[in-house]
DNA sequence: CTATAATTTCAGTAATTCATGAAAAATAGA
DNA sequence: TCTATTTTTCATGAATTACTGAAATTATAG
């Protein structure tokens, strides 16, 4: 298995780009070498066309499961195990966008809920504790908005980003159709569209 | 200058993340305690609270700088610096945005684009190009939809969050108003509305 | 301009993370 | 069950990154 000039410079950059995304160069050589190609690899291949040991590869391929970033799978009459990365761009941004959360935000989350049940000693207390909520509801906000916004599927989703921040102008439009609901608005709508005017919905 | 509990525990988890957030332990603990004092600290109270001698306060302070993440001020009769983090925390948003994009996204993107201009000479060539087109198109779209949010003001931005994925919903609410537009419909809001269908504004 | 205080740089060292080969463990066909 | 093959674990060394103190540089008050 060798690799074409394009493949390298794709895997080399994943590689590179690596220390700038939280995992190491091998993890990201994997990683990228498995995503362009066509057909499933066995953990030799991997190692041989990235010149990486054994026992490296089963190392990143490891973490690269551990992000539920790799399928894997079976070839018939061959005991190997083969890796693939899956297809599907947004399925893979969905996961990924899950697994930063999990290792990045949640304990952030968790650890300034617990900080905000203290009560604060001293006035210093007080204000670091402030600055704590103004934190903790920025950060929860953005999250859920995320969490909410990845649940939708891929058209709406490209939808969605084409309109850009030309969104403002749909909540304007919004607000104008809210206004007229009483007349002529149907009730479905009329009644989901308080939401952006009172506290998020647990549940959509 | 000795820390609270509450603050301790703050500026600690700061430092524990920072691995996972690609910063170093010295420059979340320097972050979390500018971000929690009331008043700006000079160099010397950082080192004396957090333990660490005045050069790595020196250096993690040079790093949170290329971040644009404090603000320096001097107060007066006094010659040394003192160091603050922004108290908006949608700016302190924008700002980690605006830098991550820089850093972890941008190369990318730019590297996938050189590829692309490639002619594939194999067929593995055409199969890793077609790869790289689709993360480029979802990396451009995410990026760019992630800007244009970005612009919006605090408010605006918070009520878009609350709304959540019943965006969808506004997005159907948008495709009826467009519909009715030819009879009821201001021009300058059915103006907009085609957005939806075609390729991005490249600006707002 | 000089003296002094404050900050930065940098070379050396400590600590952490990464990669390897050897050995152990797991898996599946015979 | 036994055996051949594949995968994982782990101790060790290599490489990278982080931290320190001393020296150099920069800035300011007099």
């Amino acid at each position: 298995m060798n690799l074409t000039p394009l493949v390298q410079s794709f895997v080399m950059h994943f590689g590179q780009m690596g220390s700038r995304w939280g995992i190491n160069r091998t993890v990201g050589q994997i990683y990228a070498l498995l995503y362009v190609s066509e057909r499933p690899l066995n953990a030799d291949e991997i190692a041989e066309a990235l010149t990486f040991s054994r026992s490296n590869v089963s190392m990143g391929l490891k973490e690269l499961d551990a992000w539920h970033l790799t399928r894997l799978r079976h070839l018939p009459g061959d005991r190997r195990e083969y890796f693939s990365a899956p297809e599907d761009v947004w399925a893979i941004f969905r996961t990924l966008a899950d697994e930063r959360r999990k290792r990045e935000i949640d304990p952030t989350l968790s650890m300034l809920r617990d900080a905000l049940l203290e009560t604060p000693g001293t006035p210093e207390d007080a204000f670091a504790q402030e600055r704590m909520r103004a934190m903790h509801e920025l950060i929860d906000l953005v999250t859920h908005w995320l969490l909410d916004v990845q649940k939708l599927d891929e058209n709406t989703l490209r939808q969605l980003m084409k309109l850009g921040s030309a969104a403002q102008r749909v909540l304007e439009i919004k607000d104008k159709l809210t206004l007229g609901a009483g007349k002529a608005g149907k009730p479905g709508t009329s009644a989901r569209s308080d939401a952006a005017g009172s506290a998020r919905p647990t549940e959509f």
